[in-house]
RNA sequence: GGCGGCAUAGCCAAGUGGUAAGGCAGAGGACUGCAACUCCUCGAUCACCGGUUCGAGUCCGGUUGCCGCCUCCA
């Protein structure tokens, strides 16, 4: 069975075929870098990720590219309203990307270019296409003249002069027609500047994916991924721009994510109506907001409250708490070889159903309901008076791996208790064992005030995080 | 104006022709000293109107409402 996934282009869902066996060519348009990142942008570093991930689960070798956009209009004011260099913001901000991102389960990509870096690149890219026409140099800016390309609007599905009607026209404008776009932009006084052959100045926005994405993946790529908004005008210019220089299909599958929006309104950074995923992080559970966010098909729009949150943490408790069930009864169970052929089919069912959904233009919510019944029906094989080590490592490993799939961290990391609270746990054993409940309670409430929970199983006390 | 998306139980959310997955919240029961975890039971005229079909949440037409892109934006 092959992957399906929805493409852009052809608004339908496509077998995947690699254009190298077994491999992915997958490019990423990443932020630019001037601020903190938003939960906005934390969804499509969530969501590609988790498409990466899966690749590779099925096998696939995947080259993940994600740049960094580091000079720009929006960096250039901020650099100029913190009094900073450029350079600094965005390492600043490069950094904390990542930490963010790391945070939430997000892999490194293979490559993170930076536009800085690729200059060279991005000056010959932007020859080569006035060399065979398709751009001119204007007073120190160069275009793209967009009329020059055939196919331009095939991506968001508009023809040119449809959107040539809703195009702005700017007052005094070098452009030979509206619709042309900007490679290169002349530097106003004061501005980081490089050298090139029309004169100082710096890249424009969407050239730096062309040039960066053929450098490192070559002219025609697998998939290029990126939020809805980019498809317009963004994707839509880097496909001229590759095109015609290239003169080759640039990507074969566009992947789009949707929006995140806060009370039905899209959040953006221009809006001002954002939340940070730096300091999401530190008020809730990472792992909690992966999940949250991976509880919705990718292209749909996802609401986002803290209310919305707090349910995706009592269900992600569901599953953990399935979890740790199954570990905290190896100890007690047997090791025999006896038929338990039934439960370790259900597993394998559970994991082929999980393939199938993510085979299905990586529908992580209908994979997270099969990890709900796979969390079900290990705690049905726990009501079975002696369970047999073999199913519950069985268990255990695919709920582990499965959930690694997602990015999702599933094993709590192995904390020590302070001596102060094991012996607290030891006086109430007695306690309970004394009959004493009203001390065993008080206990139990005292560590609930400092976040323990206490649970009293057949197979002995179990303690969690609250 | 052009292009596109969405409308499913209190909430979140799957489901592209065959009599509505899953989760949260809630109610009752079992287990427990009491809890927690877990198990069992309980919930939907699928926005509205018409059509196609033996059969539609699912296809077609229309209506209403919400949202996005067309300008920097994940």
């Amino acid at each position: 069975m092959a992957i399906r996934l929805y493409n852009t282009l052809t608004r339908q869902k496509e077998s995947f075929q690699p254009i190298d066996e077994g491999k992915v060519k997958m490019y990423v348009c990443g932020p630019t870098v001037y601020n903190y990142i938003h939960i906005g942008n934390a969804r499509p570093a969530i969501v590609f990720d988790t498409v990466r991930r899966y690749f590779e689960y099925r096998g696939y070798d995947v080259h993940y590219v994600l740049n960094f956009t580091d000079v720009d209009d929006k960096l250039i004011k901020a650099a100029n309203e913190m009094g900073e260099g450029v350079t600094e913001i965005a390492n600043r901000f490069i950094q904390a990307y990542k930490e963010d991102v790391g945070a939430l389960g997000v892999k490194e990509a293979v490559d993170h270019p930076r536009v800085t870096e690729n200059m060279d690149e991005i000056i010959s890219f932007i020859q080569g296409l006035i060399d065979k026409g398709f751009a001119y140099a204007s007073d120190g800016d160069v275009y793209f003249r967009t009329r020059s390309f055939d196919s331009y609007g095939k991506l968001s599905h508009q023809s040119i002069d449809e959107l040539r009607s809703g195009a702005r026209i700017e007052v005094g404008d070098k452009k030979e027609d509206p619709l042309d776009f900007t490679l290169w932009k002349e530097a106003k006084p004061g501005e980081i500047t490089w050298e090139s052959p029309w004169g100082t100045g710096r890249p424009g926005w969407h050239i730096e994916c062309s040039a960066m994405a053929k450098k490192y993946l070559g002219d025609t790529i697998d998939i290029h991924a990126g939020g809805q908004d980019l498809t317009f005008p963004h994707h839509e210019n880097e496909i001229a721009q590759s095109e015609a220089h290239n003169d080759k299909s640039f990507a074969r599958y566009w992947m789009h994510n949707g929006y995140i929006n806060i009370e039905n309104e899209k959040m953006s950074k221009s809006l001002g109506n954002f939340i940070l995923a730096h300091d999401l992080v530190k008020q809730h559970d990472p792992q909690v907001i992966r999940f949250f966010m991976l509880s919705v098909q990718y292209r749909h729009p996802i609401n986002f409250s803290d209310e919305l949150l707090k349910g995706a943490k009592s269900s992600f408790e569901r599953l953990r708490n399935a979890f740790e069930n199954v570990k905290h009864r190896k100890d007690s169970s047997l090791d025999l070889t006896e038929n338990n052929d039934k439960w370790l089919q259900e597993i394998e069912s559970h994991k082929q159903r999980f393939v199938e959904e993510m085979d299905d233009d990586f529908n992580t919510a209908n994979a997270i309901s099969v990890l709900f019944d796979l969390a079900k029906s290990a705690n049905l094989y726990l009501q079975e008076s002696q369970t047999h080590s073999r199913v519950l490592t069985a268990y255990e490993e695919t709920m582990k791996e499965l959930m690694g799939v997602l990015g999702l961290e599933i094993e709590k990391v192995e904390e020590l208790l302070d001596e102060e609270v094991e012996a607290l746990i030891e006086e109430r054993k007695q306690a309970r064992k004394d009959r004493n409940f009203e001390r065993a309670d008080q206990i139990r409430d005292e560590l609930k005030e400092r976040n323990i929970i206490l649970e009293d199983t057949s197979q002995g006390i179990r303690w969690k995080r609250g």
